[in-house]
DNA sequence: GAGCGTTATATCTATGACGAAACAACGGTC
DNA sequence: GACCGTTGTTTCGTCATAGATATAACGCTC
């Protein structure tokens, strides 16, 4: 059963939920400088269009300044307010798509420690810190492809030097190319390998190559385990 | 103008989207063994939380096992791909709402360098790699606090030992500590300094307290550039 | 064979979101 | 004062989604 991840991200205030088709419509009065224009090149009905601009306004303050009358008969320009909202929602569904983009290996493990939202996980592969849900000791724990940073393992930090503090040796399984991006797989001991993403450069300096021995770490604050069925 | 990041997760198939009310419809029929009661207790109807079921299954593959007549009239069991549809739908929602949450450092920059996906952006701070997007030169860099290892100074790793390609060196600007969280603030030459999350363990075994020294480092694969306004 | 409580199916209703169209008002230009 | 093309406002129609209700059918138990 194959599935896609998706996503529909929103900024939010006084229950005002700021979408794609609000990024897409300001976007669109950021190009063409009028409301007008904008619906109609988003094939949108213009009184909506109107009508959905009051809301965000009234919910996020001052998006647009417009003007009636002139030489044009009038225009929509964006507050520099306005402006940064939509960068802000770049920035979370570009966030958002590398949740949905990235591999991630699941371990299952039970809580054994805990102090506030971070616990130990015992899992297959040992201890693993992470962010733990509160009500279950019965967890798994995803591991993602971008959070984990590959050692030279005659050179990997000590405990006391760095913030990463899950820390593996194991062995490299696989290794595959792509445009600039590389993905390894690290065998932690685990049943599944853990997918580790690494620029060619990392790859060619750290001399990564199957049946190589290497250290893999990833930060607890990085690292979230969520409740497993009985 | 303040403003909470959201997100709708969905797993998609054949054009359905698998989202937060039907992994709640799942673990309610989980939890009640029947359709009926399931629907009851989520106050939803009958007839519909059937067809939606019916649907889903046509995308997804068979996610219950249904019986008609018997002791008990009848029942409704998730499969075992229906359970592993919920846990991952979980895992993903996990995965966004750490993107939802964390705090998030903006650098302006221009891309200097490509290569396929990545890029080398010139920064205040110097040159970040990072995820860039194809058509602009003019980004902003988003760096994440999860995304952010601290390392002692004295004894961070060697660029041809790790795969971390983004090592700067800066200094404390500020210690804030939450329940077993801390967010420590980096000024590493940009404008705004960027933040780090970390263990308590981690910030007692590194020595960080505002003023020190220390090395701040996160990978390129983890670190997303977005197209930023003239 | 009745009873039970479920699954399965059919039909009806309400609501919110959205597109569409029409018209009033604006204000600079000619 | 007319013209232009915009903003601003009003009204209408359609569609998708969801809740609600009723009824048929199932199959084990007594």
């Amino acid at each position: 059963m194959d599935a896609d991840a998706g996503f529909d991200a929103s900024l939010r205030a006084d229950d005002v939920a700021f979408g794609a088709r609000d990024a897409a419509l300001l976007r669109a009065i950021d190009a063409t400088g009028s409301l007008n224009a904008a619906s109609d090149r988003l094939g949108r009905s213009y009184s909506r269009a109107h009508e959905r601009l009051d809301d965000l306004e009234n919910a996020f303050g001052p998006l647009v300044e417009r003007t009636r009358g002139g030489p044009g008969g009038g225009g929509t320009t964006l507050t520099d307010d306005g402006r940064a909202l939509v960068a802000r929602f770049e920035r979370l569904r570009a966030g958002y798509a590398a949740i949905a983009e990235t591999t991630v290996a699941v371990l299952d493990g039970t809580v054994t420690d805990r102090t506030g939202e971070l616990g130990v996980v015992d899992t297959e592969a040992g201890a693993i810190r992470a962010l733990v849900p509160p009500d279950t000791d019965r967890v798994e724990v995803s591991v993602r492809g971008d959070a984990v940073t590959l050692h030279d393992p005659d050179a990997s930090p000590a405990a006391d030097a760095t913030s990463a503090r899950n820390r593996f040796e194991g062995v490299v399984t696989a290794v595959e190319r792509g445009d600039a991006v590389v993905r390894v797989a690290v065998d932690i001991g685990a049943g599944t390998p853990i997918d580790a993403l690494l620029t060619a450069t990392s790859v060619e300096r750290l001399d990564v190559e199957e049946g190589a021995s290497i250290v893999a770490s990833f930060k607890a604050t990085a690292t979230r385990a969520t409740p497993r069925e009985a």
